[in-house]
DNA sequence: ATGGCCTCGGTTCGAGGA
């Protein structure tokens, strides 16, 4: 089993690149964010052809989540029932077994700005959901782009970083907080080469430069973090022409037992 | 340099992203 998480900047833009590195990486389960697209224009017919189911949540011009499966997906849910909300943000599904948690944090603009401020209670409302859903769930994964770099070796410059939104004392708590309902980064959970990054801004050639940050994660219960046999970001399609800002981050699991 | 790029909506610029 192999999931994954990509914040793919408009699917409308980047609908080749997705189909391109579904080809190549025959996930079971694909969790996009950013959209941008309504559900009437989604391209599930492209999708299907490819092999995968979707599920959906969209809106005009921001925002948007998605997974693609090559399995059913079950007991679909669609944004936190405790945090009502206009952004479409989250969008959960059952398949072979995993409860799949696809999530787009605010990014929160900057330190302090209201922005800022939805995003915490956002990550509030999010804890206390998601810790509904561990009850519910045996194996919850909760892939996404959670819009925080969890520590300095997530950062390029953290000297720089320090204090920003992104890497702020209080969104770190929150994700800490998010960690405390026995959820593990599973990138954390093996060794890695130093300055891996999921994220790298267009401007000053900061890919070329890994002037990046780790800022999409896969979050797993117990029971999946002991069935995780890796957990890598590809690099490659952010080398692609036109490209997301962000990289696939992707996860491996031993089946369960019988 | 409070910059730089990309996407969207809707027109050639502003908002938002991270």
């Amino acid at each position: 089993m192999k999931i994954a998480t990509w914040n793919v900047n408009s699917l409308k833009v980047r609908l080749p690149h997705v189909l391109q590195w579904l080809e190549a990486n025959p996930v079971d389960a694909l969790c996009l964010q950013e959209t941008k697209t309504v559900d009437e224009k989604f391209p599930s017919a492209e999708i299907a052809a490819a092999g995968y189911q979707s599920v959906y949540t969209g809106q005009k011009t921001y925002n948007g989540v998605a997974i693609l499966s090559r399995h059913p997906m079950q007991d679909i849910v669609r944004n936190n029932p405790l945090f009502p909300d206009a952004s479409q943000r989250i969008i959960a599904a059952t398949i072979e077994g995993m409860r799949i948690v696809c999530a787009y944090v605010p990014n929160g603009q900057t330190v302090g700005s209201e922005k800022y401020q939805y995003k915490l209670a956002w990550l509030d409302a999010f804890h206390a959901w998601l810790k509904s859903e561990i009850a519910l769930h045996p194996n919850v994964a909760v892939l996404g782009d959670y819009n925080i770099a969890p520590a300095d070796c997530d950062v390029h410059d953290p000297v720089a970083w320090q204090g920003q939104v992104l890497v702020s004392d209080l969104e770190r708590a929150a994700f800490q907080r998010l960690c405390e309902l026995e959820l593990a980064d599973a990138f954390r959970l093996f060794p890695q080469p130093d300055k891996i990054y999921s994220w790298w801004d267009y401007r000053q050639l900061a890919f070329r430069r890994n002037m990046g940050l780790r800022i999409d994660h896969i979050l797993l219960t117990p029971s999946l973090a002991a069935r995780c046999t890796a957990c890598v970001v590809d690099k490659l399609p952010r080398k692609w022409e036109q490209p997301s800002d962000h990289a696939p981050v992707v996860a491996e699991f031993l089946q369960a037992a019988e």
